[in-house]
DNA sequence: GCTTAGGCTTTG
C-alpha cells in the first residue's frame, strides 16, 4: 500500500554491481556546479567516497537547475536515490535514472542535520540521521573537509586560485564574453583593487559607491560560459565563486569600446572559461552557515547595508547623490582629482 | 526525444 513508508537500502561504494539501480550515501570529494551539457540538460559532475574509501564519479543530468543537488563545498554529504551503476573505461560510475532524487547535508560534525533539497516531500528518518552522523565522523577522521580557514579579500595571495564567498553589489556586461561582478566580503584587501570603468546605463545595481565602500569592492571578471550564469544573479545575492583567480599586475579590461587602459599593480579577479577545477558560481541561500558568518562577523553588511547603498528614486536618490558628491569633493579636493565617477554623479544629478 | 559527461597539470 502507498501508506507504508518506503524502506531504502543503501549500497556501499565498494559493492556496486554494474547495471543495477541503487541508492547511495557519500561524502563529496570533488564537484562542479551544474553546467549546460551539449545535450538538453544541465549536468552536475561529482565524485563521492564513503567508509569503503572507494571514489566514485557521478553524473547527474536534469533539465531544471533547482533540482540539482545543492553542493556548496567539498565535504558535503549527499544521498542519492535511484542511480544506475555504469562502467566507463575501467571504473564504475553513477548516473541518475527515472525517479532520481538527491539530498545534501553540511559535512561538519556537530552541525544540525538539515536536508538541503528543492523537493517538498522527502523521506528522512532516524536511519538517515545516523548515516549522516556516521559519515561526518568518518570524514572528520579522514580529514576530508577543508580545514584551512577560507580565503577572503583580506587574506588572498596574488596569483592564487580560491573560492570566494561574497555579496554581489552590482554587475555589468563588458562585452559578449565577459561580465563584471562587483562584490565584497566585508574584509579589506591589502592590495589596491582593480577599478573598472562601466557605462552606468549597463549596470545593474548602483553604478557608484562611496570611496570607503569602493575600497572594499572587488571587481570579478567572469568569462564565456559563466556570463550566462551571471545574467541570473541579482544584486544583493550572496555568492560563492569557485576557483576564481587573483591576478596582480597590469590587466586589460574589455568594455567601453576597448578604451580601458592597463592598470598597473592592481589586484584583478578572473573566473576563467570552462568548468575545470570546479570553476563556477553558486548563489548561497540566506540560511547557509557561510552567509550567516558573513553577516555576523563583518559589520560592513550592517554598517553599509546593501539596502542603504541601493539607489532608490526621486528626492531620496538626489539627496543621496548630492551627499555622495559633497563627500567626494571634500575627499578629493586635496588630490585635485575630478574623476569619471564624480562626472557620472553630476550627470545623474541633472537627470533626476 | 532517452543524449548529455566521464573532473584535473587553469590564466582573457
Amino acid at each position: 500500500s502507498a501508506l507504508i513508508p518506503a524502506k531504502y537500502v543503501y549500497s556501499r561504494l565498494d559493492d556496486l554491481e554494474v547495471g543495477t539501480r541503487v541508492n547511495v550515501y557519500g561524502v563529496v570529494v570533488f564537484f562542479k556546479q551544474p553546467f549546460k551539457s551539449s545535450g538538453t540538460d544541465y549536468c552536475s559532475s561529482l565524485k563521492i567516497t564513503d567508509q569503503s574509501n572507494q571514489r566514485i564519479g557521478c553524473n547527474i543530468f536534469l533539465s531544471k537547475l533547482e533540482e540539482h543537488p545543492k553542493i556548496f563545498q567539498v565535504g558535503d554529504i549527499i544521498r542519492m536515490h535511484r542511480v544506475k551503476v555504469c562502467r566507463f573505461n575501467d571504473s564504475v560510475s553513477l548516473i541518475n535514472t527515472f525517479g532520481f532524487s538527491a539530498v545534501t547535508f553540511d559535512g561538519s560534525k556537530g552541525e544540525p542535520v538539515e536536508p538541503r533539497t528543492s523537493c517538498q516531500t522527502i523521506h528522512f528518518d532516524e536511519e538517515d540521521q545516523r548515516m549522516v552522523e556516521q559519515l561526518r565522523a568518518w570524514s572528520f577522521n579522514q580529514a576530508l573537509l577543508p580545514t584551512a580557514p577560507s580565503v577572503t579579500l583580506s587574506t588572498v595571495q596574488p596569483s592564487a586560485y580560491f573560492d570566494l564567498s561574497c555579496q554581489l553589489l552590482a554587475k555589468a556586461p563588458l562585452d559578449s564574453s565577459c561580465t563584471l561582478l562587483r562584490v565584497w566580503d566585508g574584509t579589506k584587501c591589502p592590495h589596491p583593487l582593480l577599478k573598472v570603468l562601466v557605462d552606468p546605463e549597463m549596470t545593474e545595481g548602483p553604478s557608484s559607491f562611496s570611496p570607503e565602500q569602493e575600497n572594499l569592492i572587488a571587481n570579478v571578471l567572469v568569462y564565456d560560459n559563466h556570463v550566462e550564469v551571471a545574467e541570473q544573479l541579482k544584486p544583493g545575492d550572496f555568492l560563492r565563486i569557485y576557483n576564481v583567480r587573483a591576478v596582480l599586475g597590469s590587466s586589460k579590461v574589455p568594455g567601453l569600446a576597448g578604451t580601458q587602459t592597463l592598470e598597473q599593480d592592481h589586484l584583478a579577479f578572473h573566473l576563467h572559461r570552462g568548468t575545470a577545477y570546479g570553476r563556477g558560481i553558486r548563489v548561497l541561500p540566506q540560511t547557509s552557515p557561510t552567509v550567516q558568518e558573513l553577516k555576523s562577523s563583518h559589520t560592513v553588511f550592517n554598517k553599509h547595508s546593501f539596502a542603504q547603498t541601493t539607489l532608490g528614486s526621486g528626492y531620496c536618490n538626489g539627496t543621496f547623490l548630492l551627499l555622495l558628491l559633497l563627500r567626494k569633493s571634500q575627499l578629493e579636493y586635496c588630490h585635485n582629482c575630478w574623476d569619471y565617477e564624480t562626472s557620472a554623479i553630476i550627470l545623474l544629478l541633472f537627470l533626476l
